[in-house]
DNA sequence: TACAAACCGATATAAAGTTATCTATTTTTT
DNA sequence: AAAAAATAGATAACTTTATATCGGTTTGTA
């Protein structure tokens, strides 16, 4: 039963939670391992493992309770009310990220962007885009703990660092600039004050040539198998 | 000498390539593992290692000769020319890659976009955004492999068939949709035809947050090691 | 010239994560 | 009522990835 939660886990426990919602709201009450497993792309043992790390049981021939999936996924992962974020950077890729929809149903709330640019500024927006120099006392004032970094690479440590003074503890990072720290907190034994995870567009178009390269190759050398 | 080179091998030897672009634009000639590792976030040790898989030698007190490096990096990560891709769903997410300035320097070219909506295509533009129906076509014509998927979740499914039969071989998928295989060709061995990786903003920021909540909890637990 | 420090290289060890296998239980069917 | 089928649960083995250690070589310095 001493079995830790561990990263990849921690994703696939989120996935769950999300297809689980999607089949409730199809008025499902059951499902298999098997079934979740297809939707997220895991094995079914894989799945059936991590819900007894977590300490759910289902029936041995009934499958998992939905309803009871959900509650100890929400309760697991931690996320009883909406989670409050803010955009830092309005530009192109910021401001995209204001308008996205999908957080909404996903329990996120951007609260506000931030911006250098006066003519990005437009406090009474649904959405309110603020200046930047506002942004320490906002997010001490509002408790916010995590933010997305959308702004040119040339500024990405200097507003970095002023985002981590300013409280912020996680940092979804939309340049290509590796802020410091941001591979080791990857991990999670980190002690960083400020967990950092990058999306990193070109490096991840990069990588997909990679693979399909190497699949090209491999099929060459074992023709079918 | 038989090491194979791993999927987080291949993300850090690109990473790899791009720190030594930029330190090369300074001026540097050679470069320490100490440094390499600091910039990208690993251990002096897994960089030596990495090298040592992809058979680059330094010197036992000189550490590595820069331009080598990036030759042999080049070479290996099949980077020769630039990679072109194309960008399917203009939308807000869609177009603001259209406009992504650092795919440029990174050796990435959009070559075009795709939507339904008529009031979004704009064949004259610098980045021809063209007709969903125009799709299959195109790729076949210009041999395309990678796109980026940005429609709206409701026809993500779908999109994805068309673009996979079009010919399409990776995708970066924008969507929160869980592209069949999605999971399966995150691994290397993977023999499907088109290999996706998601960019599931969403499941980042509420991992964010759980890393967050992981971590002030165990401080309490461990007041200072 | 000799010694020490810096850094690479390789091997071995360990840790993490996934897959496979086997057993047990429940339901359904005959 | 009994047998078979389906599925959870647990454990063990295997694969992958990272770390740690030790030896060797070069360079700099006394």
């Amino acid at each position: 039963m001493e079995e830790k939660i561990h990263r990849p886990m921690v994703l696939r426990l989120a996935r769950y939670l999300r297809v689980l919602q999607k089949l409730k709201a199809l008025g499902f009450v059951k499902v298999f391992s098997n079934n979740l497993g297809d939707a997220i792309g895991a094995t079914p043992a894989v799945v059936r493992k991590d819900f007894s790390v977590i300490g759910i049981s289902g029936n041995k021939r009934g499958g998992y309770l939905i309803d009871a999936l959900i509650d100890r996924l929400i309760d697991v992962l931690g996320k009883k009310e909406t989670e409050r974020i803010i955009v830092v950077g309005c530009g192109r890729i910021g401001s995209a990220l204001l308008e996205y929809r999908e957080f909404i149903r996903e329990g996120i709330r951007i609260v506000a962007g931030f911006d250098v640019s006066r003519d990005r500024i437009e406090p009474e927006a649904q959405i309110p885009v603020l200046p930047a120099d506002e942004l320490p006392a906002f997010v001490a004032r509002e408790e916010i703990e995590v933010a997305v970094l959308a702004v040119p690479d040339q500024v990405a440590t200097s507003v970095f660092e002023v985002m981590v003074d300013a409280g912020i503890r996680g940092i979804l990072n939309f340049t290509s600039v590796e802020l410091k720290c941001a591979a080791a907190c990857d991990e999670e034994g980190c002690r960083q004050e400020c967990t950092v995870h990058n999306v990193n567009i070109g490096l991840e178009i990069e990588n997909l040539f990679y693979l399909i390269r190497l699949k090209r190759s491999s099929a060459l050398t074992e023709p079918v198998e």
